[in-house]
DNA sequence: CTGGGCATCT
DNA sequence: AGATGCC
């Protein structure tokens, strides 16, 4: 990733199998501290994740075979089903033919697989900050740290074991002696694993390694809720074992592609490969980075994750072709879309639409998307106004950016589509004294941090028990304060802000700074396709063009400009609320409505350049930037619901408070917004139940 | 009859 | 904006 610097004067393909050899070996360039010689690098894959969360839900389907069905697919299923031949990623006709008494569970929402998976992150956090997501189901954690420290206070008289199966060797305790970190880190995560279990109710596998890569490889070799623990002499045996290129994690399908063009199938063809001659096909550092994939050699950090960078919605379907329709689709995808981000907390800067279109030819790769930033007042609405008022003047804009990618004149095909929310900024304010950051860190989490291993120090990682200072209060409730801050951006991508002692550790590669807000090119979503003409307003029937415009459709509200109320009923648009039915696995149906809209609508950004100085055309009426089509593609509800919310939203022009017509570059009322603050809230994706 | 997310890099 | 990769 960023090792540009470095790459030079390595000697990777010199250390061959060895990298634990080949690292500690670089007191050849000691420039400053590096990265620890040896980390203990841990790799969780909770098993069949879907289906054990579903099976928490609901016990009973333990001991039936299960699919997690997602359109004609099976994603994953129990082991009931797998004793039975069903496996990962099956159609659906062959998983029924393989077991026709397959129960099927819908699991195309995935809300409660995301809470659980946050859980999980959250929980191993508690033990130490440096933890990975990949997915929903897997967590790298450099607990390096944490072993060293428990070296050093133990005497050493420590007669070391290794917990779980140790890679290619049967006789587990010989050699616990020359490798004292890895098979302490086989005790604490078979610790993890246990807590995993008693609190969250999940099993998975872990691998104990010197890297992420070698860690993630050995987890999985021994699997339903087992471990193992990877020597550095047996680093060429696992690597050597991958029957594919594709294999190694980080070579996906198209790298194997290329490297299948140059005459490389196996990880030993890889390995013997001239470094120039990849050089040649892949640039400098990706290169290198294959190459020493291929060694079993991987310097990347684990970086931890925090709270996702955007949150998206999306569904696929057979065919989407008519405006109206995907009108529908994204009113439903935006309502859970909103409702999710309501709960994070944090606001969202920019939209993204992206569609995918039918093509009969490499169906799978032609995504298209347009992006435009979220007015300051929409995007409050989606943290502390009505969710339904922030979907409906979100649809607009979906819309809009929907006409920029398809010609509505002409036939269309969709197959996909999916709203996202980026750029998301923290609101909050302020630092206070108790609830500051600072004090948090530095008073609970570094002696907490502490503690938690030094107390059960004596007997190695005994029992769980009470033994961090976690507990179920914790997730459940406390989180806010630390795993915001500890996952929360700012904070994020630097050393892991707490404290401990080796900073330099980490070796940090900030390489994407937090984006700054104030940045943000905000590509102004400007431009009116040539097509679309305010003239379509008039093609509207005389009536609904009446309606439209009636005040009679607008609840004058008194100017203290309360956020709106609804003049129409929307609650059709909220989807599911709250999707905690603890019941059935019922396949929920995508109900629907449809007012089926004709009439008129509005384009688009508040901040255009020239034009119309005025965000409100005069009188009543529609904003200055409506764009007729797009209103005119709404539901009438839809459409009366925004006049309304213009209507009441005039008169808070003349405050300072709303952004004026000269854009300039922007960011002067953004600071205000959210710099320094800290609060936002991760910890509601590790929302208790 | 191949999901529904996420991330990073260019 | 798109490609690619991972689950």
């Amino acid at each position: 990733m960023d090792d540009s610097e470095e790459e030079d004067e390595t000697e990777w393909e010199n250390s061959f199998v060895d990298p634990v050899a080949a690292a500690s070996g670089s007191s050849l360039n000691k420039t400053s501290a590096q990265a620890p010689a040896h980390r203990v690098i841990l790799h969780f894959d909770l098993d069949c994740f879907y289906a054990q969360v579903e099976m928490v839900r609901n016990p009973a389907l333990r001991e039936v075979p299960i699919g997690i069905q997602q359109k004609y697919i099976i994603v994953t299923c129990n082991y009931v089903a797998r004793e039975q031949g069903v496996t990962k990623l099956m159609s659906l006709t062959d998983a029924k033919e393989k077991c026709p008494q397959l129960v099927l569970v819908n699991g195309e929402d995935l809300t409660h697989y995301r809470e659980m998976s946050y859980k999980v992150t959250e929980l191993l956090m508690s033990y130490c900050p440096l933890v990975e997501r990949l997915g929903f189901d897997e967590n790298f954690m450099d607990i390096t740290e944490m072993v060293e420290r428990k070296l050093a206070e133990t005497p050493e008289s420590n007669n070391f074991s290794f917990k779980g199966h140790v890679y290619n060797h049967f006789s587990a305790d010989v050699e616990a002696h020359d490798h004292p970190r890895l098979a302490l880190g086989s005790h604490i995560a078979a610790e993890l694993r246990e807590a995993i279990h008693s609190k969250v109710g999940l099993t998975g596998c872990a691998g104990i390694a010197s890297n992420k890569l070698l860690a993630k490889l050995v987890s999985g070799t021994f699997k339903p809720n087992q471990q193992t623990t990877l020597l550095p002499e047996n680093v060429s045996d696992i690597m050597g074992c991958l029957s594919s290129l594709c294999k190694v994690p980080g070579v996906g399908y198209q790298t194997t592609k290329r490297l299948q063009a140059l005459g490389l199938v196996s990880v030993k063809d890889l390995q013997l490969f001239p470094l120039n001659d990849l050089v040649r096909e892949f640039g400098g550092p990706t290169a290198q980075r294959l190459k020493n994939l291929a060694l079993g050699v991987d310097d990347s950090p684990v970086t931890p994750t925090g709270a996702p960078q955007s949150l998206s919605e999306e569904d696929s379907f057979k065919k989407i072709s008519s405006t109206k329709d995907v009108l529908e689709k994204i009113q439903e995808l935006l309502s859970s879309l909103v409702e999710r981000m309501q709960k994070d907390g944090r606001q969202p800067q920019t939209f993204r639409l992206t569609i995918r279109r039918f093509s009969a030819t490499n169906k799978w790769f032609n995504r298209e998307s347009r992006q435009c930033p979220i007015p300051n007042h929409i995007g409050q609405k989606i943290t502390s106004g009505s969710s339904d008022d922030a979907v409906v003047q979100l649809v607009p804009f979906a819309m809009k950016l929907f006409h920029k990618m398809v010609d509505s004149s002409t036939t269309f095909h969709l197959t996909l589509i999916n709203v996202c929310f980026s750029n998301l900024q923290i609101r909050g304010t302020a630092v206070g004294g108790k609830g500051s950051i600072t004090s948090f860190f530095t008073q609970r989490t570094s002696p907490g941090k502490t503690q938690i291993f030094s107390s059960q120090s004596q007997d190695g990682l005994s029992q769980s028990g009470d033994s961090h200072c976690m507990d179920h209060q914790f997730i459940t409730q406390h989180a806010s304060q630390s795993s915001e801050a500890a996952l929360h951006g700012v904070e994020r991508k630097q050393s892991p802000v707490v404290a401990v002692k080796d900073p330099p550790l980490q070796k940090v590669s900030c390489s994407r700074a937090r984006s700054d807000p104030d940045k943000t090119d905000n590509m102004v979503t400007h431009q009116l396709p040539p097509n679309v003409d305010p003239e379509v307003f008039r093609l509207l029937p005389e009536d609904i063009q009446e309606e439209l415009l009636s005040p009679a459709y607008t609840i004058s509200l008194p100017s203290t400009s309360v956020s709106s109320v609804s003049v129409v009923d929307v609650s059709h648009l909220t989807k599911n609320k709250y999707p905690q039915s603890s019941t059935d696995s019922d396949l929920t149906t995508a109900n629907h409505q449809s007012p089926a809209g004709t009439t008129v609508f509005p384009g688009e950004n508040i901040m255009e350049e020239g034009r119309l100085s005025f965000p409100w055309s005069s009188d009543c009426e529609f904003p200055g930037n409506v764009d007729p089509k797009v209103f005119s593609e709404l539901p009438p509800d839809v459409q009366r619901e925004l006049m309304s919310e213009w209507k009441q939203q005039k008169p808070a022009l003349k405050t300072p408070s709303c952004r004026k017509p000269g854009r300039s570059l922007m960011t002067k009322d953004r600071k205000a917004a959210g710099k320094g603050s800290q609060a936002n809230n991760l910890f509601k994706y590790f929302k208790p139940s």
